[in-house]
DNA sequence: TTCTTTGTTGCAACTCTGTTGCATTAACTT
DNA sequence: AAGTTAATGCAACAGAGTTGCAACAAAGAA
């Protein structure tokens, strides 16, 4: 029942995410793997990683789905509701380590949180 | 220079934001207007809205466009940095009135926030 | 009112992200 | 090595949104 075999491809895609510490969508995983392998078995292959807890997904800009590496995860509890921040200078997108807890808002009753901020990373900022 | 004209189909759209006082899709908009209204013509009203500080937009669900109404914001000024929530029930989307601010993260300089909450809303909540 | 200008609409085709069905290939198991 | 089953490639598709262009309709000018 669903076994997960450890397939070349499959440690290509971690190794893209090793490499680049930010987050990544499918499009700018299939450029950083050889050109032979098909958007689909990407695709694929970033939902079995966010299956097996080695990768978390997000919406981020124009509603493209980024996918980054868990850290602070087990398979059985995500916590996913750290915030997302992309540099307005060099497009970065990274997981912020903060969780954030929101107040009681107009009497609704909050369970998750998608947090996508913009702003200026270190790096970018003028010193 | 990016005159205006007030027409019927800019007037039905604003009336269905009227009705629902929650966010809309541009196919929700779509399913509201007479079906003789052409998707495009329904992308350039809303468009046009958000353009005219009528309507601001932000992404939902799935990646999706999200519309809704401006209370507190001027064509010059918006402030659009309040949360967007989606109730797991009823599955409507709406504005919620709160203005968040974040404290320093992580040395990044944030200028702007996207904030997509889901939970249960006060009609739905077991009283 | 009629003409003219220019913004608006419909249509078709297209882009882009992501998905699905199916046949083929490659990994594990014994 | 053989069998089982997951992984892959391919092609076609789905849904949101965009673009170019011709036809249409407001708003103002004559």
């Amino acid at each position: 029942m669903a076994v997960v075999r450890k397939t070349k491809n499959l440690q290509l895609v971690l190794d893209a995410f090793s490499k680049s510490n930010h987050a990544l969508t499918a499009k700018a995983v299939m450029t950083m793997l050889p050109p032979t392998v098909n958007k689909t078995t990407v695709y694929r292959l970033l939902d079995r990683l966010e299956d097996g807890g080695e990768l978390h997904s997000f919406v981020g800009e124009q509603g493209v789905m980024h996918y980054a590496k868990c850290h602070a995860c087990t398979t059985e509890a995500h916590t996913h509701s750290h915030p997302h921040f992309q540099c307005l200078s060099c497009n970065e997108v990274s997981c912020l380590d903060a969780e954030l807890t929101f107040p009681e808002l107009a009497g609704v009753q909050i369970s998750e949180a998608q947090i996508f901020l913009k702003g200026h990373c270190q790096s970018c900022l003028p010193t």
